[in-house]
This record gives structure tokens, C-alpha cells and sequence, in this order.
DNA sequence: GCTTGACAACTTACACTGTAAGGTTCATTT
DNA sequence: AAATGAACCTTACAGTGTAAGTTGTCAAGC
């Protein structure tokens, strides 16, 4: 018989941490829709059910990496000028997305409820006090800054730098033809431009954020209340 | 036998537009996730495969729903000053992701291709072109403000107004004890607040835009070159 | 050395998914 | 009346997450 020549059981082989390497590596290899726990398991050599002995749920799993990821951020040095402070804090964000590009996906509308998460985003809501801000201020800042961020990392990691999603596509003749400015547009929309690009918005919202705080944004705010309704 | 009477088979039932307006329904009554060529056909009062008549695949079907929501997004009035273009432009496209929640999700990472959504694309370019950029600062501006539009979306249709993802949560007593920044910005994060909190951002970048065509942006950009690396 | 217990990993099974392939039904045209 | 072809249904397959039950392995106590 001999059955014990056919597959090494390794006991204790596999741990959490091993699985959550794995499992960044097969997401950012098949994508977060292809990825699944029998793919993660194939690549730890092991059984989909062995991994249920470590991460209770798909979404443990998920949940451990978000954690891994913001567990990992520190908060910029206090004794630099605020706008650096600031502007280190949004790249630090940027720049874990941009590592795990499949993963930012799912990444981007988790909702943090763990004391990791919470630890950081309390962090950067302190940020913001930091700049001088009241509590009001403070906040909607801190959510204004996040859409950007957010957004950017979104359209960075999924949009149309991989290409278009949409089943019918558009030839590139047809493109210069009739939709001229997007073909004008174009050559800024490339992976290469990313940094600038998003460089060119964070620092808009910088300098207002500091016009806000030195109240010298006066000039064009009196149309704010010319909305509808 | 008299099998006729089981079935009720009312030939030439569906149509693409019956077929996409179940499906939006569907969508949010059951989550994107949740939706299923099943539940859509239970929905219709046919079999999922019949669906296929119409549509070729999910994804045609997906592309579809996208062409319908931007289809409808009209340029704003060319004879209003163009800030009010612009905003009325962010804030229609805000619009309709907030209609369509649980599909937003998709919308938001959909790089749209087929003519109707290139169409929509061309116009908000051309837009930002009448505002009196040169063609690469319109191309980055267009950028810039499609990611806080689209940050703003996910957070607000997927974001913590629904409560939290993660498995692991944390009692508002810890919250208030361990993390007092979030406490504070708590009240402020609310679905209620979303629209004040979303103008701040919007108006703060509509300056900034007012700013750079005037050439009256002069405050602190200079730190913009004060990036490591 | 032997037994026991606990735990780590595996096996099986179920209800679900999208959709390929092919079968059936029926309104319309000839 | 016959034929056509669109519209719809049935079946089947390979994939998913994971509940439930089983087996293999190692360490401690006798």
C-alpha cells in the first residue's frame, strides 16, 4: 500500500501568515474575481478546507489582509511642516494600492471596523485637527481628501489603463473621427502620467485646504450657495 | 395532458428594455453580488436562458445598463457660466450613481468604450476645453475631478453608511474610548451630511480650477516641488 | 512502548454561479 | 397546409464558498 509515498502530509506547514502571502500573490495573479480558495490552497499545496482552519470565512481572510496592508502605514513625522505631513500621509495610502492593484479593488470599498484600521484612520482624522481645523472641518475634509484619493486609486488600479471593459469597442480611427477631445486627451491618460496627474489634484486640494485654514479663500466661495433647489 | 395549461407561455414577453429594467431592480434589491441570471429571470417570469436571446452575456447585459445611465446625461446648458457647467455636469453624473447604488459599484469600474459612453466622455472634455485650459491641463483636470466624483460615489453608495465590512467590529464604548478623533468626525460622516460634505470638495476644486485659468494660483505651488525622489 | 487526546489537514457534499448545446413551441409567411 | 425561424426552455458542466464529517500525526502521560 504505501499510501504515505503518494502525498506528504507536512504537519503545521501552513499558518496565517503564509496564507495571507499566498494569497496576495495568486489575487494580484488572477485577479480578485479569479481568485478562490481552491486557487489559494493549489498554491500553498494544500486543501481549499485546510485554509478554514485558519481564516474562519473568505472574508476573515480578506478582512486579515486590509489589516496587514494598513497595519503596516505610519503616520508621518509630526515635526515636518503640516502639508508635508499631509501629502506623505495621502502617498503612503496611494502607494499600498498601488502595490496591490487587483486587491485595491476590494480593498477600496471595505468599510474598516478593525482596531488596526481604526488606530489609522484615527491617526489621520488627528491629522487634520493637526492643521488647525475645527471638528466640522476636520471631518469633511477628511472625506473630501479620501473621494480624491480614493478615486484616483480606483482609476489607477482598474480603469482604462487595462484596457476597455465594455464588450463593443471603438476603433481608433473611429476615435480621432468622432470623439476628438478624448483622442486629444489621450496621450495624459497613460499609466505614465498617473503621478502627475494626481500630483496636479492633490496639491489643488492642499492649497485650498490651507486657504481654508488661513481664511483666505474668499475669492470665488460666494457662488457655493448659488445651487439649485 | 394538456401541458399548455401549466405554462403560461406569452411568446414575445421580453424585450432588452424589460429585460435592463428588471435588472436594475434586482440589482438593488439583491446587491450586485447578489445578482444572478437565476433571480433576474425568476424576476422577468422566464428561464435564464431566454435571457440570453437578448443579451449574449452578463457582461453585454452590464454594458447595456452603463449605456442607459450615461445615455441619458444630457451637456449642461453652453450659455450658463462655466463653473455652473461644470458643477451641474459632476453633480448629474453624482446623480445617477446615487439612483443606482449597488450597481454603481460596476459603473464606477467600468471603462466605458461603446459610443454612447465615449459620446458622454468626448462632451465633458470639451467642456473643460471651454474652460480655457490648454489641452493637457484639461486632460488632467478632467482626471483629477473624475477621481474625487468617483471616490465621492463608492463611498457614498458602498461606503460606511452601510454599515461595516469587517467581521471583527468594534463597540462604540471602545470607539469613543480608543479612537475619540473618529468619535468626534463620527456625526459628520452620516448619509445626511453627504451633500455638504461633497460640495466642500467639489467648490474647493472648482477654485482651484478658477485659479490655474487665471493664473492666480501662485500661493504654494511651489512646494509642489518639494516631492522626494 | 503504548495509549490517549487534540489538532491540522483532508474528503465529501450541497446549493449556488454563468453559460454552452440542443430541444421545443408558436406566429408568420408562403 | 407546410415551412421557416425567432423565442423560449431543458439539460448539463465546470466552477464557486463552505458545512459536516473523517483521517492522519504528533506530543504527553502512563
Amino acid at each position: 500500500m504505501d499510501a504515505s509515498s503518494k502525498k506528504k502530509r507536512t504537519r503545521g506547514k501552513l499558518s496565517r501568515e503564509m496564507i495571507e502571502n499566498a494569497a496576495f500573490e495568486v489575487i494580484e495573479r488572477e485577479g480578485l474575481s479569479g481568485f478562490s480558495m481552491r486557487k489559494l490552497a493549489a498554491a500553498l499545496g494544500c486543501e481549499a478546507m485546510s485554509i478554514y482552519h485558519h481564516f474562519p470565512s473568505q472574508a476573515h481572510l480578506y478582512e486579515a489582509l486590509v489589516d496587514r496592508l494598513i497595519g503596516r502605514l505610519k503616520m508621518p513625522d509630526p515635526d515636518l511642516p503640516w502639508r508635508e505631513r499631509m501629502r506623505i500621509a495621502v502617498l503612503d495610502y496611494r502607494r499600498i494600492g498601488r502595490e496591490h492593484p487587483a486587491f485595491a479593488t476590494y480593498f477600496l470599498s471595505y468599510r474598516m471596523n478593525s482596531p488596526t484600521c481604526l488606530a489609522y484612520i484615527n491617526g489621520i482624522v488627528g491629522l487634520f485637527n493637526d492643521g488647525g481645523f475645527n471638528q466640522e472641518m476636520a471631518a469633511r475634509l477628511f472625506r473630501a481628501i479620501g473621494y480624491y484619493l480614493g478615486g484616483a486609486l480606483l482609476d489607477e488600479t482598474a480603469g482604462y489603463a487595462k484596457g476597455p471593459s465594455a464588450v463593443t469597442t471603438v476603433s481608433s480611427e473611429q476615435l480621432e473621427r468622432d470623439f476628438p477631445n478624448i483622442a486629444a486627451a489621450g496621450r495624459f491618460f497613460s499609466t505614465a502620467e498617473f503621478d502627475k496627474t494626481f500630483d496636479l489634484g492633490l496639491e489643488m486640494l492642499l492649497d485650498e485646504m490651507e486657504r481654508i485654514r488661513d481664511g483666505t479663500r474668499t475669492a470665488n466661495a460666494k457662488s457655493d450657495n448659488l445651487r439649485e433647489k
